[in-house]
DNA sequence: GACAACAGGATTGTCAACAATAATGATGAC
DNA sequence: GTCATCATTATTGTTGACAATCCTGTTGTC
């Protein structure tokens, strides 16, 4: 039980992205009651900002919500996971293939700025920040393809299994292997390999599915 | 100005409903004005429920909000508008090469079920009942491709441009057209013709697309 | 007549108290 | 001892009232 009062200005979607972040960071574990009252104590904020965020977090899969019950941390199905990891990838691999390449210098140089911050965060251990500049890379990323609504699928389809990155969103091997990974995409986007960047993209998501469904189960 | 009061139970999801409903005929026109109480009024319910309503309506594409100032019908940018269907294009396309074909009978013997009703209500001339069967028929169609998810992408895609309709959803023509395109489909399914199948896809959507841009602009 | 300041009304945003519901534990009959 | 029944508590759901905000029209000054 966390009982640490987070004074920060408590509007409605910051809530969502600190319970968000918990959630992905291990914080919440699957199963954990939400419940709003605590919530808004924790925060120092009001109920009603409370229910709305959890509103929120049912609808982008993160929380299961039973009426006049409750909220708890979703615990995320297996087949569930590797369908959603399934459109990941195709939505991933369209994305792949409207980007045009080579990419100008400008995105290139900005992927690079977040990259760094990426690398930075990692080195220090510091997952939270890793967390958000890893997310800040994929935006970006994913934007050059120039297609907003494309983009915000793909961040949909990611934040539907937040839940399942808990293992490897705190590991040290696998924020490294990302950290690589991720320059490695940058390289691709400027010699305008584009296979080379398909084959990147899958291969960047799968190990948080394949650790997710070795720990929970293979079954179908 | 509707001031008919409509006793239906007013639930959060049926007044979204019958929102959207009326956004996609027509009826409520962009850049009309959303104002909480009217509607209160109009649906004999709380305002609480409608300012939920309008909120989902917002996430859903179809409304515009600014803070304290209220909520207005959005009007769609044609430039969106093609970026939008591009993608449905895209998943829709992607849910036709993972449909089992061919398709076993229980499934077609559904979408026929549907597609009676779906006929009955073009025929009657009730764009309404029409517009229900339907989306009726959509979602059975992608779910047989087996993943929720991918299914929810595409549901999601056609609501965001659902206010694009409103021209060819209550045009005899070309709700007629969509039965013959929804039979060709059935037919599709059962002989297992899938090239003809993602072709149908396409074609299907395309049309309330290229009015839309015919009639607004094909700037950009 | 143009413009700034202000007042009034319309509308949204916030809140705290109350009602409804489900979980928990206690009591008593057999 | 076990089960059904009821009281208690914990939690969510709803409501109406109030506060904050923004738009509009008006007045007064120059």
């Amino acid at each position: 039980m966390m009982t640490e009062t987070i004074p920060t200005e408590s509007t409605h979607s910051t809530l969502v992205d600190v319970l968000e972040e918990e959630i992905v960071l291990g914080w919440l574990q699957p199963r954990e009651r939400l419940v709003e009252e605590d919530l808004t104590r924790r925060f120092g904020t009001k109920r009603h900002l409370v229910r709305e965020a959890i509103f929120e977090l049912e609808r982008m899969g993160l929380v299961e919500r039973v009426p006049n019950k409750g909220a708890v941390v979703r615990s995320l199905d297996p087949l569930e996971v590797r369908q959603v990891y399934d459109v990941r990838i195709a939505l991933e691999t369209l994305a792949a293939e409207l980007i045009p390449l080579p990419a100008p210098p400008e995105v290139t140089a900005g992927l690079r700025d977040i990259q760094r911050r990426h690398a930075a965060a990692v080195d220090a251990g510091d997952p939270r920040a890793a967390f958000h500049a890893n997310m800040a890379f994929h935006n970006a990323l994913f934007a050059a393809c120039g297609n907003p609504h494309l983009v915000d699928l793909i961040r949909q389809s990611a934040k539907k299994v937040h839940g399942a990155r808990s293992l490897t969103a705190v590991d040290p091997v696998y924020l490294r292997r990302a950290c690589d990974e991720h320059w490695a995409m940058i390289d691709a986007l400027e010699t305008g390999d584009r296979e080379r960047l398909k084959d990147l993209f899958r291969d960047h998501i799968l190990p948080s599915r394949d650790v997710y469904l070795a720990r929970f189960g293979w079954r179908k």
